[in-house]
RNA sequence: GCCGAAAUAGCUCAAUUGGUAGAGCAACUGACUUGUAAUCAGUAGGUUCCGGGUUCAAGUCCUGGUUUCGGCACCA
């Protein structure tokens, strides 16, 4: 999908058209006063404050119309230059653009407003020259969104819209969109039955269906086997911990709230888990360590307990019970920067079997100006901050930064992705950290026989298998590769009645591989049990007749595809094998 | 959590100004005996998300809650 941002002459249309909006809304809503409409990935939005009004569906068909209309007379959009003097008046009764006005730079002598009509906005532009340039958008949704971003301020109206030169761009546009929604992970997992949720079990709280739950655990199966070889231990800790764990890692100062009520039992306090660095850290506590046996590698499949916020509950994408793909390395100061590499190894290899494409890397720093959130010890930060940055330019890995994104503990690497729908999530991360192992006082001989406290390196290469699972649902459209499949090969019989014993040899031969094969034996006509086994987006389907149960073979068809290749019931075995075992990627 | 919207059969959706809750698919039964995306007929299926209220009468109106959806904020 295309990113308007990145287009000069689409960003500049697109907020021409956010200007369109306002004085749209003006003219409907002559209150209305406007704070800021950027252009974003997907085109614009304009931030109104309309007082009590709020909007509809038919207040948004009413506002587009009257674009239209301000569109076709077709007014020159003209830019003034004024000083901030005579801004600060000319917008006097507008409290948004006198906040606006009086926050920028002192350098900024003069102030630039551009006019359309009966319509002025203050703005650095550039803009298209006239209002009839912007012909082809569409208002897309509306929301509310706080001013300035910040929770604690009133809630403003955000309309979202989106515009391009062409006509034909904008139905692709809105193509795209319903596409999106088409590969949902919410839909797809509603489709074929991965996962459902119960409001007796409560939001984010999914229960994971026979067909999700045998791909959840090909996952598992595959990353334990990649970790294993990789030196990782794993092990099984419990879902609750006391508060008092949580108050020596510190995580409870920074996320109490983010957690389930603690729980009484008799004189103790617990809490359901919301993350498992503290039971690593014991596990590591509980025998002595040589720096020979340094990096000891701590895995587990850890289920965690989140009390996210209502409206952040998001399929199996943002959850409030989830099972982390988790490690915790303790490594030697001197060993960081190959460790990290291993993991942002792991994290490419991992991708590269999936085909996983579009993800970017950010380097997640601590803002400095934030004493609150950030462990304060500047000479850590800044020394694991400038170890990341030199691991990532080492391995030529194309990677952004983001201040504030970092852990309270230590900084860290993410992997971003774009959801379907919805703004960018984290899959993976590798994490480094001083701090917990000094709170829980780790330690390790080292070669002079002094005791010395290991570095951490926190790491999920899957994130969560709840997110791994939606993204990947969104990915292959719900087509998944063999090797995930949940029903691998559907056989199906021409006539029951007189190939379906032939059928059943078929699947048993199948099964007894392991290969996931069921059998369609039902009365119906083949052509409703073919069209079954497509809809479910099987990825083999074999057409069982006389002829095949005559010569011994099979006719098999591949997912999407019409032709039929008719083998052996072994080659058939051969092939599938071979695709499972080189977790081959359809497209 | 905040601003909006929604919730009707297993699924997708109807139901006029408040006036007898319906359809298609799926399920079940039977007929048909099938060669590459939907055979025909019949049967059954509902506390209209949950609670309270208004009314002669509520799926529909009011109210409290739950869940879901679109954003915002949050995300160890």
């Amino acid at each position: 999908m295309i990113n308007i941002k990145e287009d000069e002459r689409l960003s500049v249309l697109n907020h021409s058209c956010a200007h369109l909006l306002a004085q749209a809304v003006k003219h409907i809503y002559p209150e209305a006063m406007f704070w800021v409409g950027p252009v974003i990935e997907d085109g614009f939005y304009y931030d109104i404050d309309l007082g009590d009004i709020t909007l509809t569906d038919e207040d948004l068909q009413k506002i587009e119309k009257e674009m239209k209309k301000i569109s076709k007379d077709g007014k020159r959009i003209v830019r003034h230059e004024l000083t901030k003097e005579e801004a600060l008046e000319k917008f006097k009764n507008d409290p948004y653009k006198i906040d606006l006005i009086s926050r920028m730079d002192e350098e900024d002598t003069t102030i630039s407003c551009y006019a359309q009509g009966d319509f002025t906005d203050l703005c650095r532009g550039p803009h298209v020259e006239s209002v009839k340039e912007i012909k082809y958008f569409k208002l897309i949704k509306f929301s509310g969104a706080y001013w300035k971003g910040d929770s604690k301020n009133k809630m403003l109206q955000r309309i979202y819209g989106v515009c391009f030169e062409t006509e034909e761009d904008l139905d692709k546009y809105l193509q795209e969109l319903a596409e999106a929604r088409e590969r949902d992970h919410r839909k797809i997992g509603k489709e074929q039955e991965l996962y459902m949720n119960h409001e007796l079990v409560g939001a984010g709280m999914p229960l994971w269906l026979p067909n999700g739950a045998l791909i959840r655990k090909q996952l598992e199966n595959y990353i334990y086997e990649k970790e294993r070889k990789l030196g990782y231990e794993h092990v099984y800790t419990p879902c609750v911990g006391t508060v008092n764990l949580y108050k020596t890692s510190g995580h409870w100062d920074h996320y109490k709230e983010n957690m389930f009520p603690m729980m009484k039992v008799d004189d103790e306090e617990f809490v359901l888990r919301p993350m498992n660095c503290p039971h690593h850290m014991l596990i590591f506590k509980n025998k002595m360590h040589s720096y020979r046996d340094l990096p000891v590698r701590i895995g587990e499949f850890a289920t965690d307990f989140r009390y996210e916020a209502s409206g952040a509950v998001k399929g199996l994408e943002r959850v409030r019970c989830m099972c982390q793909n988790d490690a915790h390395l303790f490594v030697t100061p001197e060993q960081i920067g190959e460790e990290f590499k291993k993991v942002v190894s792991l994290i490419l290899d991992v991708y590269h079997d999936f085909g996983i494409e579009n993800y970017k890397f950010r380097l997640s720093l601590r803002d400095p100006e934030d004493k609150e959130k950030y462990f304060d010890d500047d000479k850590m930060w800044n020394e694991a901050e400038a170890k990341l940055r030199e691991v990532l330019n080492e391995l030529g890995v194309e990677y952004f930064e983001a201040i504030g994104e970092a852990a309270f503990y230590g900084p860290k690497l993410d992997v971003e992705v774009k959801p379907a729908v919805g703004p960018e999530v984290t899959l993976s991360t590798c994490q480094l950290d001083f701090l917990l192992p000094r709170r829980f006082e780790l330690s390790y001989i080292n070669s002079r026989g002094e005791k010395e406290t290991p570095v951490v390196l926190h790491r999920a290469i899957f994130g969560t298998f709840d997110r791994f699972t939606a993204f990947i649902i969104e990915e292959t459209k719900g087509r998944f590769p063999t090797w995930l499949a949940p029903v691998q090969v559907k056989v199906i019989p021409v006539n029951p009645e007189f190939q379906g014993d032939y059928g059943k040899e078929i699947r048993d031969y199948l099964v007894a591989n392991d290969i996931r094969a069921e059998l369609d034996d039902r009365n119906e006509k083949l052509g409703y049990r073919l069209r079954e086994a497509q809809t479910a987006k099987v990825p083999y389907t074999l057409i069982l007749g006389d002829s095949e149960k005559e010569n011994s073979t099979i006719s098999y068809r591949l997912h999407g595809e019409k032709e039929t290749t008719t083998v052996s019931k072994d080659d058939f075995l051969k092939m599938l094998k071979e695709e499972i075992e080189t977790k081959a990627i359809r497209h």
